[in-house]
DNA sequence: CTTGTATTTTTCATATTGTGAAAGTGAGTT
DNA sequence: AACTCACTTTCACAATATGAAAAATACAAG
């Protein structure tokens, strides 16, 4: 069962030195642009600020950070509030970060499929992919009804209390799985957040064996979250769907039979991308 | 009726040196990281390439490109596809850029009125700003139907041969429409694409007379588009909202119907982030 | 298996250019 | 009207970004 690697084709690997450090020291980068790219980091998390907090917090000297942003400016990637002096990420960063799901043609294919396990289930029905040990929220249809769930695209949420994020956990070969469980702390959001790693391996086979994850009200109170695994050609778990909506609609009844259409819609997904689920 | 401004609280104002430039040389900026955005700007717009292909189109040396990649792929910005050496927009840029879209309170607050608006005309709804003479896409709710126009969140599109892009030019000062007619040329999009300023000019009278734009298939044959004005509370038009569908279903006897629906939708946007619309 | 070629990555010497301190500027405040 | 505060620009200096060239590597051909 070790054969996870495919040797029926040599994939074009690449040339030249190869990136094997990937842990990296990575000696080989630029400062002052890695600096700069922490200034529009930071920038886009919080509110607006202006010049002389920023420098403060980032203990930078305001000048350069003046450069900085006036260079950034330029080209719309933050914005200069004249009313409050306040610096604010800009327009220009959407549009290209947005450029990011045209690539993986993932979310275009996933999306009428989405559209579908919506009507469906008429719950919120999500996608989203693991990223740096987080579950990164790609894309979403919602519910028409006026109590919905809402995680909007370029969210990034603890895996262990997501129901894609423990879908995706429960995939993962182990060796990836240790290192995201040691990297990420098992936080607890509400009283049913498991937060005991022996307990959430336990989770996870059930959920490996049953094919559906349950996220039972573990990040918010009231809301439940069904979610299943989409794979790809080779059948590694690449992205998750889920459909979420408060307790009282998703109640305990409905859970096995809304499981059954997500993983469903699930398969549907891996298959539209080129990829095909694990057989069991 | 000129009391704008709220006496009640001192606004706290900018110090420092005012900004009045704004055309401005712009000397003050950082030459390497410009260079760097534009590295960032330039990947998110095509498809994933390799070094060697990348320095060519941007004319700079592997070397340094090779360093600006590495660093930008610290943060995430980037990333790189081992099995094809192709560099790509990174997961990260996404993440930065999605948060645009929380600052302004906008997004937020349009998405129910989107949302109703789609249910009562049938049609996909669409909200937009104006971004450097150019339509920027926000929002959008889709319609139930199988066809249905689509513009993804993050696409950016010429004003003149948009609905929402005409609402906004009708409302918009003359000089800085002249401006955007001068930096723009009106492109020919369709047999309908209006591409003589004078023409344009007499729409957008009428436009301001009627309360909403359309696009009569100035974009994409087939298409039409009803849009309408979102002011904000000093009374400017800072984004525009439409409905676009097919011109089976928006027929010619439809159009003043949908549009009452469109204008109606805009004003209570308007009023949701605290603006008015022009009393006329 | 050996050699050749294309591409990426690193090294290194150089001067470009990013940097912080401090001076300058204007708006708000007393 | 003088003062204060925060942003903006100037300036001199050396840190550091840069490109040429060399090294490293994978793939292709002989």
């Amino acid at each position: 069962m070790e054969s996870q690697d495919n040797p029926s084709k040599s994939p074009r690997r690449a040339r030249g030195r190869p990136r094997d450090w990937e842990d990296k020291t990575a000696q080989n980068t630029i400062k002052s642009l890695d600096r700069a790219m922490m200034v529009l980091e930071f920038l886009s998390e919080g509110q607006g600020k202006p010049l002389s907090e920023l420098a403060q917090d980032l203990q930078q000297s305001p000048a350069t950070l003046y450069r900085v942003l006036t260079t950034l400016e330029g080209r719309g990637l933050v914005e200069f509030e004249t009313e409050t002096q306040a610096w604010h990420i800009g327009a220009q960063a959407f549009v290209i970060g947005a450029r990011f799901l045209r690539r993986t043609s993932l979310v275009e294919r996933a999306r009428p499929i989405l559209r579908r396990l919506m009507e469906q289930t008429g719950e919120t029905a999500n996608l989203g992919v693991e990223k740096g040990g987080m579950v990164l929220f790609l894309s979403q249809v919602e519910t028409h009804e006026s109590i919905r769930a809402f995680f909007p695209p370029g969210t990034l949420s603890q895996m262990h209390a997501s129901g894609i994020g423990k879908a995706l956990l429960a995939e993962m070969e182990p060796s990836r799985l240790e290192r995201v469980l040691k990297e990420h702390p098992l936080a607890e959001f509400t009283t049913q957040t498991i937060t005991d790693a022996g307990h959430l391996r336990q989770d996870l086979l059930l959920i490996q064996d049953r094919g559906y994850a349950i996220d039972d009200e573990e990040k918010n109170l009231g809301m439940r979250c069904i979610a299943a695994p989409i794979f790809d050609m080779h059948q590694e778990a690449v992205a998750g769907l889920s459909v979420s909506g408060p307790t009282s609609r998703i109640s305990r009844d409905h859970i096995s039979e809304i499981g059954a259409v997500v993983i469903e819609a699930a398969a549907e997904v891996s298959s539209a991308i080129g990829g095909q689920a694990l057989r069991r």
